[in-house]
DNA sequence: ACAAAAGTGTTTGGCTTACACCCATGG
DNA sequence: CCATGGGTGTAAGCCAAACACTTTTGT
């Protein structure tokens, strides 16, 4: 079993790494405090060594009859009954020390869901939400993979159109701005906001209003682009970091 | 062997996916028709199945005791002689059909080399440089993988400081501008390319002149930032997709 | 009537673009 | 002294930031 190349090493350490698809999820709630919207990701418990006990992301071994992304999505149903409508590959994290005992190779895949999906999470004590700014201790790297998640998700909403992502099918134009200003942790103007979305590409006005504020009603728009989790190729062709295409320039 | 919930499934389609790391590696060389900068890529024959005979990507398996980026490097190394200063993540590749007798996942990097350093590769009749532009098939799905990389180079070099990577130590801001003209296929005025980079950071000017020319000599500069290769972190933040911080606006 | 947010208009400054022009060298 | 590219100047035009102002609802 051991190869005469490398008969002086322990067997153990001579298996190939294994290889997870982890996925980093975000949605908006309300702030227990300010009620403004701010970002969460829901964890799941480790029920196994190592790092037993402790929070990790969603993730698992990757099937043989599964694609990447499927293997994500797959096993995002399966731990937390999310099935996100935005999912898009973030990295490939390889490093010898990641886990103890073994050597793992974790593919992570990003996601974003609308508050409503959010709330259809099967929670319990192994899966709850947590605030992504306030993160404890988590397993592997996983408060580094998060990190960089938050800094590519900040990084794309500058110059994507991925900010409808966290809402529902109609949407005013304020709640587009509230994403903004969630995510970045910045106030925007809303005059200017408001113009630049409106010359933005797959923006519609519908013909409706929300009703029930104690203000003037608010026209409601709809997105028309492509959501990536259905794009013709894996690799959505959109910089984050790369560089995608600046659809929209750059926020107020 | 075979686990209860795949009797009907052959063993070897058992066995976990291989992982395997490629690394796509440019540098700009004179076309061989107009002499002018465009860019080139090495390519390694396969001398086993499948696809015996066909250019790839250069690659191999990871090694147990390698990070990611150190294998993408050592095996650049033992199968070119290229040791580029630029060196990053691409893309993870693991769609199901990439290769013919097994599952195969490849986590793909991308490398910038400059000339001089192009010059030393071993070439052979196994290891070859070819116009990036016109590919014949090649082994697995490197086809798309060059073209993502491609496009990921043209996106990264719209706002990110890369260009350099493809220079020497010294060079002029005419070169710079070659260097974007070859990638972005497309001329550039002069005048106001140059103004662009001299505000641009990490640009520093010399006290020497390029000699030799037969025109008024122009000024040498020289980079100052940091190569991703040896930055702290896997993943350096720099969009590409992601996203990047817009050190260098639009390219004019 | 008033508060509050939706939505419009207008000014300003910065930056890109286009292009005219001068400079320094080799032949 | 001419050709060639290096290098500088400058006006036009576009776009985003700032902010004043009008509109439409609920209370």
């Amino acid at each position: 079993m051991v190869r005469p190349d490398s008969a002086n090493v322990s067997e153990r350490s001579e298996q190939p790494p294994s290889l997870a698809i982890s996925t980093v999820i975000f949605a908006l709630r309300p702030s227990e405090s300010s009620g403004r919207p701010t970002l969460w990701l829901p964890l799941v418990r480790r029920i196994r060594q190592p790092y037993l006990g402790q929070w990790a992301l969603p993730g698992g071994p990757l099937a043989h009859s599964e694609s990447l992304q499927d293997a994500a999505a797959r096993n995002l149903l399966d731990t937390t009954g999310l099935a996100p409508k935005y999912l898009e590959q973030l990295y490939a994290f390889g490093g010898l020390h990641r886990s103890v005992g073994h050597r793992l190779v974790s593919i992570v895949y990003w996601a974003l869901v609308q508050p409503d999906e959010a709330e259809l999470t099967r929670e319990s004590t192994n899966v709850q939400w947590f605030r992504a700014d306030r993160l404890e201790a988590l397993a592997f790297d996983h408060n580094e993979i998060v990190d960089y998640a938050l800094w590519r998700l900040r990084n794309k909403m500058e110059y994507g159109s991925i900010a409808y992502h966290f809402l529902g099918e109609r949407f005013t134009l304020a709640q587009v701005r509230e994403v903004y200003e969630a995510v970045l942790d910045r106030q925007l103007d809303p005059a200017n906001f408001r113009r630049q979305l409106r010359s933005a590409p797959h923006i519609q006005e519908t013909d409706e209003y929300l009703q029930g504020t104690r203000h003037r009603p608010p026209r409601l728009y709809r997105y028309t682009g492509p959501a990536p989790l259905y794009g013709a190729n894996q690799q959505s062709k959109q910089p984050a970091e790369g560089l995608n295409e600046s659809e929209l320039r750059r926020v107020p």
